[in-house]
RNA sequence: GCUCUUGUAGCUCAGUGGUAGAGCACUCCCUUGGUAAGGGAGAGGUCGUCAGUUCAAUCCUGACCAAGAGCUCCA
């Protein structure tokens, strides 16, 4: 057989061979290297016969990176591995500890148990001192194929093995890969050796996670590791979970009073307190206005509406598991709103509407209420009452596209208004396969269409995904990464021509018959909740000017310049900002400590020689500390920031 | 919803089978100060809730409530 290397050299090859062969076929100094390989473009061991006339390149400690996925693999064997020898310790058989899946994820591994006693996060230090040792015991990793019959054999003790091996084909070889004493099923690849794993991993936890993710099945004990070619991604990687905790949208939520959530009112229901409520307030007048630019007009609706409405609009049917329950009154049944869909389609149908009316853009910042599952609530990001910046876009159909252009244009305003630049779109498809999709598959098809155009023609990257569709049409979801590259998934739009056949809703077209509206639902933000809680997170709770719930702090340096600090106070107010007087007893110190504490953007420190000459000393938070400029003068200050906040600089 | 962990003052957290402590925040007094903590005093808790064991429970047991991590889900 033949393999062609990176440079087009083809290299001749005994048939079976491996990528090792392939790097002793080069030179001994590279055989030495060698930590893995690609074949066509996919990552490969070193024990693993090639494909014939495979495109290859070898993985050297050069580049460990690379391999990054094979050694995390390896690194989850010998975790595996580690875990047997730690309960082999407490005096329990091999047999004793059964094994799920434990496959390399992003930065990591991890490995599923079904273990005798429950594994605590204290033992996961003395496990991982256990796999440094297997690591340092040089362990040859090798693979060999074994007959069906003789796997099952091997695991009859491991239920869970015997599952796996029993799904695969009969006549095809099951691979073993053994490290020491250590053997399980695995199809790799892996490291050739346990001494050539990276030093630079972590456990960082245990939990609980379903047999093949089926909460019917038992539910196995979980050990989660970090990974990296070198110590210092994995001390970036560990600095990155402090500083996404210090951002924790739940700690920042309380230390800025911008929400709580309390249990007397119902979980998953929070409170906007005045802080966090002026965020929303300003997030909602921004939106506001950028929808007046583009002729949205604003309604409103109720937060119940009759069952037979959402009935109607299939909301009842295809989302009972996570609808609250209908509340009956009198003779009539209702229910909270899960959505504002079906209300804006019947204030469409109040009136009859002509081809010339169209489009109809509908918004409202509506609260909705659905009941998600009591694991799956999280501060402000997952919720059971939440507030949607929705808008409903009733269009001619030859209308779709210049809408959904106009409706991904503004989304990419917004957020390029608060810095989220890196935006990828994901377009949901319908899944063939599946029946849980309604309308008809040439509107679906067409629709879906559109929606790539449409991107495309907007030329951000984006992915397809099959099966991500709403049940009623295709959507495109926005997911923004945040300053620590974290991906957080926003707004979505949609294309829906179910709903307006399901509720009969038409226009007069020009040849005066009666036509169907297509429909655009679309919420740039998704949810104020949820785009608060990750503002929070990506500013770090150090918000712009315009959007921080408390803008600028004055400082008198003694009491006798709180007179002046107040006149000035009572300009901010007069042009609509936030401003506030710190006559505390503290001294001006202090003051300057507890602003910073709570991340007011500027402050002004007036003393004697401000108010002789009605100046101020400003100091004002930055990303690198604080910046100062003293003597300036207050109407040129005034000026400056009153700009900053009109222009949300 | 499921598994595990947690629940002590507004916040962060000590602690004990004999009904509780620190720092910060808060209130008051002194201090009138120049860019991240001046000093002193005081007030503040049914130790998540309800049962049980015990002479005695904040501590042990159970149930419930809530939170956190993970799994499953997300129009």
């Amino acid at each position: 057989m033949h393999v062609t290397l990176p440079d087009g050299k083809q290299l001749d090859l005994p048939q079976g061979a491996t990528a090792l062969d392939a790097a002793k076929a080069i030179g001994p100094r590279l055989a030495a290297d060698a930590l893995a390989a690609t074949a066509n473009g996919d990552l490969v061991d070193l024990m693993t016969p090639l494909p014939e006339g495979a495109s290859i390149t070898l993985i050297t400690k050069k580049n460990p990176a690379d391999a990054a996925p094979v050694f995390r693999h390896s690194l989850g064997h010998t975790l595996s591995q580690a875990v047997g020898e730690f309960y082999g310790r407490k005096g329990y058989p091999r047999e004793a500890v059964k094994r799920g899946v434990g496959p390399s994820i992003e930065n990591g591994f991890y490995q599923d148990f079904d273990l005798p006693e429950p594994l605590k996060e204290e033992d996961l230090p003395e496990i991982e001192a256990i796999m440094r040792e297997i690591i340092g015991r040089n362990l040859d990793i090798t693979r060999a194929d074994v007959g069906k019959a003789a796997a099952l054999e091997q695991f009859a003790y491991d239920p869970y093995k015997v599952e796996l091996i029993s799904e695969l084909p009969d006549d095809e070889p099951i691979t073993f890969y053994t490290q020491g004493d250590y053997v399980d099923l695995c199809r790799g690849p892996h490291f050739p050796n346990t001494g050539r794993l990276p030093g630079a991993f972590k456990l960082m936890s245990t939990s609980g996670a379903y047999w093949r993710g089926n909460e019917k099945n038992p539910i196995l004990q979980r050990v989660y590791g970090v990974a990296f070619a070198t110590q210092k991604e994995l001390d970036e990687y560990l600095h990155n979970l402090e500083e996404a905790k210090r951002r924790d949208h739940r700690k920042l939520g309380r230390e800025l009073e911008l929400f709580t959530i309390d249990p007397l009112v119902g979980k998953g229901l929070p409170l906007w307190l005045p802080n966090g409520t002026i965020l929303r307030e300003e997030l909602t007048r921004f939106l506001r206005e950028q929808q007046f630019q583009r002729d949205y007009q604003g309604v409103v609706t109720p937060n119940i509406g009759n069952l037979d409405l959402f009935r109607t609009s299939g909301h009842y049917q295809n989302y009972s598991d996570s609808n609250f329950s209908p509340i009956t009154v009198d003779d009539e049944q209702y229910m909270l709103k899960p959505m504002n869909c079906p209300f804006h389609v019947r204030i469409y149908a109040s009136k009859p509407r002509s081809y010339r009316d169209l489009p109809v853009r509908l918004a409202e910042f509506g609260t909705v209420y659905r009941y998600e599952q009591s694991g799956e609530l999280n501060g402000l990001t997952r919720v059971r009452g939440f507030t949607q910046d929705d808008a409903h876009i009733f269009a001619r159909p030859d209308q779709l596209k210049t809408e959904f252009l106009s409706v991904l244009d503004l989304t990419v305003l917004v957020l390029k208004t608060f810095g989220l630049n890196d935006v990828r779109f994901r377009v949901g498809t319908r899944d063939p396969e599946s029946d849980k999709y309604v309308g008809d598959p040439a509107q679906w098809a067409r629709a879906e269409r559109q929606i790539i155009e449409a991107v495309e023609e907007v030329g951000l990257p984006y992915t397809v995904e099959p099966g991500d569709a709403a049940f009623y049409g295709p959507k495109l979801d926005f997911v923004v990464k945040d300053v620590l590259g974290r991906e957080w998934q926003l707004g979505t739009i949609q294309v829906d021509y179910n709903l307006p056949e399901r509720f009969d809703i038409t226009y007069t077209g020009e040849d005066g018959q009666d036509h169907r509206p297509v429909m655009i639902h679309r919420a740039p933000f998704g949810s104020l909740e949820r785009f608060v809680g990750i503002l929070i997170e990506h500013y770090g709770g150090d918000f712009p000017l315009w959007l921080a719930p408390r803008q600028i702090m004055i400082i008198p340096i003694a009491d006798r310049h709180n007179a002046y600090a107040e006149t000035l106070a009572s300009e901010f107010k007069a042009v609509g900002m936030r401003v506030e007087v710190d006559d505390s007893t503290n001294r001006m110190n202090a003051k300057v400590r507890s602003a910073e504490l709570n991340k007011i953007p500027v402050m002004l420190i007036v003393g004697d020689q401000e108010e002789a000459r009605r100046e101020v000393s400003v100091r004002e938070r930055t990303p690198e500390g604080h910046k100062e400029r003293k003597g300036v003068a207050f109407t040129d200050l005034l000026a400056e920031l009153q700009e900053r906040y009109r222009t949300r600089a």
